[in-house]
RNA sequence: GGUGAUGUAGUUCAGCUGGUUAGAAUGCCGGCCUGUCACGCCGGAGGUCGCGGGUUCGAAUCCCGUCGUCACCGCCA
């Protein structure tokens, strides 16, 4: 038997108990008479003891061992003289009598402890051994405990959990698909699922009325801190719902993981904000709700007054910092420089200050009176002490840098606590949204989202102006979730197609199974689809997603410990009848 | 596709306006040590300064190129 405990579970009670005990080792301290073990598993680290007194060969052997060799140990439990109360084994030790090295180690390149010397790359290249350390190893724990507890709620829900296709049928809408050559079928191609949309659809079509998966999906875009090539969606969908059977159905499902893993309740139902709400007051679809600083449009205040940035602006509109009127000229260098970036794109920003004592200090007083000041200060709801910043322009690229110095702002402010938790859905998102560079329509969800009913006609007048069944689950703004009520009539995905200039054959072509499926009675239906990543990642307090996911790709998208992707050889190739373009130059 | 940051002992980093033998901490190896828990003390080994080219009497340092890594923009229905 290799173990009768783990190294978490002996306390002060075991004393006197005959134990085994196998792990790695985390440390040893040798202090010539006595040699010190800490031996570490999943669950925790207890300390081994080797006394030179009472079995001087072992003691010996102890002293030579390395770190993050495998031992196991037979010994008994005792009182600790020395206790340490920073470990939760840290009353108790093992004396030890027998140890056996089921397997040596040659020296880690980093240390594995709470916090690594090891940068990225390397705890990247040596994921095996980061995983050992306790933080990784908690979130995949975390992450563990979060898709058990959904797939547990779901399930009292009458979810039943069905496994869909990998390989499937590329379609050229959304993100790049991969693509997998098929050897049988000589020349063609499967795709990845970037979701398995089409098929939970087709579940609700086969009468399973409620479906859930927890699923990888893949997008061959580029990546970001919190976006990966392969993802994990929990992915669900309901028939005979309207949309608002779904949000209380999926907040019931994030309000149970809340309790369930963090023991936070919410006292109140998850507010809500329409798409237009939110880019107006925040100038985001995903805004942080954490803290207020809402945007004051100002368009109609404060023009005509010869200064040429604002008479020109299509939209002018500002934030107030609370209690900022003190920023010194370098803080407010700074923020201009921020917003200057060419990510942000900001051409300028104006300050005003709303002294304490009530005057009034601004960027532009060469155009405006102190009075004229006042009253955008009081048009903005700004106290004295608050500190006015504005920005104009033109209205999408505006609102976009105001919200990302809104943020920044929050972030100086310290008001993007991550302790504090506020979801918030996002409802009414545009229908399509048009693309100028190829000149037509994309569906903003994807083409099988349902329009609002009272805006059906605008698609032959007005498609732009559609509002769609869509809704995002936001949490301190993260997009943790998407979905919408899906068409389930032939004719009207039909004219969806054709607005997003589809020709009917292209559609068939692609969709004909799912059309096809619409003509034998597909009720009505629904669902969403979470980020288990970023969900995990938010519930964890880490940044990237990286960081919960067990291996994970880096920039590149590539895996550097197994370093993949890689050539193939000319065999495998000619089997696939696949050539390899030489690149240019 | 683009912007920025970065690359120096096993590891994390310092290394100024170019100047003798490239440093620190930690890890590793050896020695001492009976209550440590980041043990302590003494000693030691350890470097293609990412790679290629250029400027210079002289380059880790300046310039050009290239590769890797990270963040962001584009992209991500």
């Amino acid at each position: 038997m290799y173990r009768t405990h783990t190294c978490g579970e002996l306390k002060i009670g075991d004393a006197g108990k005959s134990v085994t005990l196998s792990g790695w080792i985390q440390r040893s301290r040798d202090l010539g008479g006595l040699t010190f073990i800490d031996l570490r598993d999943r669950y925790g680290l207890t300390q081994l003891i080797f006394n030179m007194d009472t079995d001087p060969a072992l003691c010996n052997e102890a002293r030579k061992m390395g770190r993050e060799f495998v031992i196991q140990v037979d010994g008994i439990v005792r009182e600790r003289s020395n206790k340490n109360p920073k470990m939760p084994t840290g009353d108790i030790e093992i004396q030890a009598e027998h140890m056996k090295v089921l397997n040596g180690s040659i020296t880690p390149p980093f240390t594995i402890e709470e916090e690594s010397d090891g940068g990225d790359e390397l705890r990247m290249k040596f994921r095996y051994l980061d995983l050992r350390r306790p933080p990784l190893k908690n979130n995949l724990l975390l992450r563990h405990q979060m898709a058990f507890e959904s797939r547990n709620y779901l399930n009292s829900q009458h979810f039943i959990e069905v496994e869909t296709p990998v390989l499937i049928k590329s379609t050229p809408e959304g993100a790049r698909d991969f693509v997998v050559p098929s050897r049988v079928n000589s020349g063609q191609f499967y795709a990845l699922p970037q979701s398995p949309q089409t098929f939970k659809q087709l579940l609700m079509v086969a009468g399973f009325d409620r479906y859930m998966q927890i699923v990888k999906c893949f997008r061959d875009e580029d990546l970001r801190a919190d976006r990966q090539p392969e993802f994990t969606q929990i992915d669900c969908e309901m028939s005979f719902v309207h949309q608002e059977d779904v949000l209380n159905v999926f907040e019931g499902l994030i309000t149970h993981l809340f309790s369930s893993v963090k023991g936070i309740g919410f006292s109140e139902p998850f507010p809500r904000m329409t798409f237009a709400e939110a880019m107006q007051k925040y100038g985001n679809d995903k805004p942080d709700i954490r803290f207020g600083m809402e945007f004051k449009e100002l368009t109609d205040h404060v023009k005509g007054k010869n200064f040429a940035v604002f008479d020109s602006a299509e939209y002018i509109g500002c934030i107030v910092a609370e209690g900022c009127s003190e920023y010194t000229r370098k803080q407010l260098d700074e923020l201009t420089e921020f917003i200057r970036k060419p990510q942000i794109g900001g051409k300028g920003l104006i300050y005003i200050r709303c002294n304490t004592d009530g005057t009034f200090k601004s960027s532009v007083d060469k155009f405006y009176t102190p009075e004229e000041l006042q009253i955008i200060a009081a048009t903005t709801g700004a106290k004295a002490g608050d500190l006015l910043l504005l920005m104009a322009g033109e209205l999408i690229h505006t609102l976009k840098a105001l919200s990302e110095l809104r943020l920044e702002m929050g972030n100086r402010l310290g008001l993007r606590k991550k302790g504090i938790f506020k979801p918030l859905w996002v409802l009414d998102f545009p229908l399509l949204e048009w693309n100028e560079e190829n000149k037509r329509f994309y569906a903003m969800h994807h083409p099988f989202t349902s329009p609002k009913p009272e805006d059906i006609d605008l698609l032959n007048t007005d498609p732009g102006k559609v509002r769609a069944n869509a809704y995002d689950c936001v949490i301190n703004g993260v997009e943790i979730g998407g979905g919408s009520i899906r068409i389930h009539e032939e004719g009207l995905q039909k004219r969806m197609f054709q607005v997003l200039g589809f020709t009917d054959t292209e559609a068939e072509n692609q969709f004909g199974f799912l059309m096809q499926a619409f003509r034998y009675g597909a009720p009505p239906h629904g669902g969403i689809a979470f980020g288990l990543d970023r969900l995990v990642s938010l519930f964890a307090g880490e940044d990237s997603i990286r960081d919960v996911i067990a291996f994970p790709k880096n920039n590149a998208g590539r895996d550097v410990m197994a370093d993949a992707p890689s050539e193939i050889s000319t065999e495998q190739l000619k089997e696939l009848s696949i050539s390899i373009l030489k690149a240019d130059k």
